[in-house]
DNA sequence: AGTAAACAGTTTACTGGTAAAATAATCAAG
DNA sequence: CTTGATTATTTTACCAGTAAACTGTTTACT
């Protein structure tokens, strides 16, 4: 169902059955989740044609990113991307064994682990990157850009993720 | 981390790391999810205060709303919410064991079940709905009604969640 | 009527996250 | 040095979701 059409109906309902709330925030807070949820699917199932997860896809972009050549640290990673540490560990195994990433251990401190993409990595983001990009273009084709710098500047003043930090 | 400082740092990487893509639609999806994740964080916060969870109070909410006297399916509520039968089959299973809900088997069509709020059930909503609401008010505070009005608007006009139906 | 197809809900097996405890390494204070 | 506190990652146990298979019920076609 048409998100516009669900938040109206929820409204006249709550109107209807409470009629001294103000039903106001939680369709706004629908909203936000709804559109969340909408994006997350449609990259699941863009990434799932090229056997990969947006998860993968976050963390493989992320070392591709940023330029530090000796790599990120699992928990600068976990950090950047509000995951916990555990879920990072997860993450890497992943990566690790079909052979994108790679850990190297920092010699001037050996709790941290660091994660650095291996070539094949770098070409597999490389090699998806334009795509991913013309889809995620494809999903906000509504919105014009100075409508989507609206949404960002309205999303921007919300609360942000609390690191588990 | 702030989610405009965030968003910053990325396109600047990105800018650094492979000019020729445009990161513009990337950074959007991201805003979105942010604040989704920002905000479902911050009910569970609250609701764990009152020994709930969000999609907890999400079934019971939705009963409480919805006009039918006979209650809704399993069916409906799922699609309502979004998630998957069996899904519901589990949120069913510990409101139930809560004495919040109860299952009533429908004599006209033995195959739906039809979910119903128990007295205690309507008694848990609506003494924390004010509190609700002003709590999701206190989160959407730095947006005055009309930013809130685009924000949605915006927001409906992105895909809507893909029913697994 | 009788049988095949469709439907509603549940069970099962799996996935990807969290929280808490465990492991290993560094740092700071005597 | 050595001890105790702190930090980074991993291990373990668990939870909430999905997809696919299963059960019982209804519907539609001969």
């Amino acid at each position: 169902m048409d998100t516009p059409t669900l938040l109206a109906q929820i409204e006249r309902d709550w109107r209807a059955a409470r009629p001294d709330v103000n039903p106001d925030p939680m369709l706004t807070v629908i909203a936000v989740q709804r559109a969340s949820q909408a994006l997350q699917t449609a990259l699941e199932t863009f990434f799932a044609r090229h056997d990969l997860t947006p998860s993968a896809f976050d963390v493989l972009a992320t070392l591709r990113r940023s330029s530090p050549p000796e790599g990120l640290t699992l928990g600068e990673l976990a950090q950047c991307m509000a995951i916990t540490p555990p879920a990072m560990t997860k993450r890497m195994d992943g990566l690790e064994r079909r052979g994108w990433v790679v850990r190297c251990t920092d010699p001037r401190d050996r709790r941290t682990v660091r994660a650095a993409l291996t070539p094949e990595g770098r070409v597999a983001v490389d090699s998806l990157l334009a795509d991913h990009i013309a889809h995620e273009e494809a999903l906000l084709r509504t919105l014009t850009p100075p409508e989507r710098a609206t949404l960002r500047a309205l999303l921007g003043r919300l609360p942000a993720p609390t690191g588990p930090t």
